[in-house]
DNA sequence: GCGAATTTGTACGTATGTATC
DNA sequence: AGATACATACGTACAAATTCG
């Protein structure tokens, strides 16, 4: 019932900002190795549909995302998972 | 000057979405039978200039038509009135 | 078979208005 | 007041498949 590690989807009761715990998913995802280095992420419009948020929300989560260096977006092809070193 | 079934033409003024607009239009065209049963319609490029809107917008009107199971659209061809039954 | 044009698919960037917390 | 979130709209770019000459 209760999320052990961090979420799996997102929870509209809790007072996280809903960006910012696409955040942490997808950061748990990159962490954990689900995303591997210079793979591409699902694209915004994917992470809408699966996570039932406007657009506005994910692109904000994948920009936290590009300011903690994890993520860099390629315009026009996608995000990617930054290689480590 | 006022419509009097539904309008022609998008009326930026309306406050009803551009991209519903654009449904109700091609919707009207579909069912007076201007556009006929496995007839493709005009396309996104063609909507888009006769409209004078983002492909985006006509993109839209055009996914809201399938969603009511008005036309079909085959990838790389074109998006045709759905047959009657 | 080839190449150009056409058309849809996908993706990001940006902006505005509104509503809610 | 400010942050967050959503809906709408425009613009741009490139990919992929089809069509046609």
């Amino acid at each position: 019932m209760q999320a052990y590690l961090s979420a799996v989807t997102v929870d509209r009761h809790d007072p996280t900002p809903i960006y910012r715990q696409i955040a942490n998913i997808l950061r748990e995802k990159i962490l954990s190795g689900e995303y591997r280095p210079r793979q591409v992420l699902p694209s915004e419009k994917q992470l809408m549909q699966e996570h039932e948020v406007a657009r506005a929300t994910d692109l904000h989560a994948i920009e936290a995302l590009r300011e903690e260096g994890l993520v860099y977006t390629l315009p026009q092809r996608g995000t990617y998972v930054s290689p480590r070193d």
